[in-house]
DNA sequence: CGTGTTTGACCGGCGC
DNA sequence: GCGCCGGTCAAACACG
């Protein structure tokens, strides 16, 4: 395609479930992909980074997959998506995402995620760039009107918040987490015939947006990206919520982390397809099978067809990290797992 | 009645 | 400057 549009890049990292996987090998706990090699050519150094940085738009699959504590050899890993080339779409993350959906009642029977995380300054601001209005400035100030708030000096650029994408194969669009939202919008989006919906966490002086959408080359995907983090635990009395309810991360004990969110919704699955991507060729998919554990397998739910996808991951990363956050993560303490963080501070 | 959704209008950045 | 487009607002509406 030529004519790419310049939207967001979601630096991905796509951690990708799917179900399909016969997995016999559980990823997390053996701590390895099991995926076969895809374009490693391209790089990465295997220098091991921090959520954060990747974050910022510096991370690389393989520090990812460091990070997560898998293989590097082992895993999978895609080439990152360079930082200039915007092309990375929605569309084209989910690229080919293929495979086949099949499946999926609207419970978890089939359900395939994936995980994308977007860099917050590198180059891709597109969307956060524009929507400072939101949020704070609107409460106070705005009897002038609606939203026309110009308090916001131009000079400075609103700051990114971080955000984080991923993918789920799934039939209903709006996946349950742990965390209550309320939709504030919806709009069509270029290239593809699938809206976009908005969502805004609906704690107060919570910021955390969330945008939902299905992959047009993949309907049977929906793309969830994180903006913000939770500056509050995960409510515990959702409705039907099982998730939030069966675990809390620990992270929550000060803040939720986004990336939480996502891990949320990782759960719950038999068998999981992580997989990086890379935008670079509409596909990607490499896969690390992996196959829960125990409990896991219970621990599914499915309420009003919503998919509740509890964090599996999460207890796995916590069993084989150690959380050891520096203080100069500040925010992104309570941003990042700290199984992002656990390699990076060798500083 | 409280909460959440729908939806058209508006805002602002960006490219031409 | 203009139009496109993503993001947000908020009134109207739906629902329990």
């Amino acid at each position: 395609m030529s004519d790419e549009p310049k939207q967001l890049f979601y630096q991905d990292l796509v951690l990708n479930y799917n179900q399909q996987a016969t997995g016999e090998s559980n990823m997390f706990s053996e701590k390895h992909f099991s995926t076969s090699a895809y374009d490693s050519s391209q790089t990465f150094d295997p220098s091991y980074m921090s959520f954060t940085e990747c974050l910022q738009g510096s991370m690389n699959y393989n520090s990812l997959a460091s990070s997560f504590s898998l293989s590097p050899s082992s895993s999978k890993v895609f080439s990152s998506i360079e930082a200039n080339q915007k092309g990375s779409e929605l569309g084209d993350i989910v690229g080919g995402g293929g495979g086949g959906g099949g499946g999926g009642s609207e419970t978890l029977a089939t359900l395939n995620s994936s995980i994308s995380s977007s860099s917050t300054e590198a180059g891709a601001e597109e969307d956060s760039g524009k929507s400072k209005k939101d949020g704070h400035v609107k409460g106070e100030g705005g009897e002038n009107s609606k939203k026309g708030n110009k308090d916001k000096k131009k000079g400075e650029k609103k700051q990114k918040e971080p955000r984080f994408a991923f993918m789920t194969k799934s039939e209903v669009d709006h996946l349950e987490d742990g965390y209550r939202w309320r939709k504030y919008g919806q709009k069509a989006v270029k290239n593809s015939p699938y809206p976009r919906s908005y969502y805004r966490c609906t704690t107060q002086k919570c910021t955390v947006k969330k945008r939902v959408e299905r992959s047009f080359q993949d309907p049977t995907t929906v793309v969830t990206t994180y903006e913000g983090q939770h500056n509050h635990p995960v409510p515990t009395s959702l409705r039907g919520n099982a998730a939030s309810g069966m675990f809390t991360p620990m992270f929550t004990t000060s803040t939720t982390p986004f990336p939480q969110d996502l891990l949320l919704h990782m759960h719950n699955h038999n068998h999981h397809n992580l997989m990086f991507h890379n935008n670079n060729n509409n596909n990607i998919q490499q896969s690390m099978n992996t196959t829960t554990t125990n409990a896991d397998a219970g621990s599914i739910y499915s309420h009003n067809n919503n998919i509740n996808i509890n964090n599996y991951l999460l207890q796995q990363f916590n069993n084989h990290q150690n959380i050891n956050i520096p203080q100069e993560y500040g925010l992104l303490q309570d941003v990042v797992p700290s199984m992002f963080l656990n390699k990076s501070n060798h500083n």
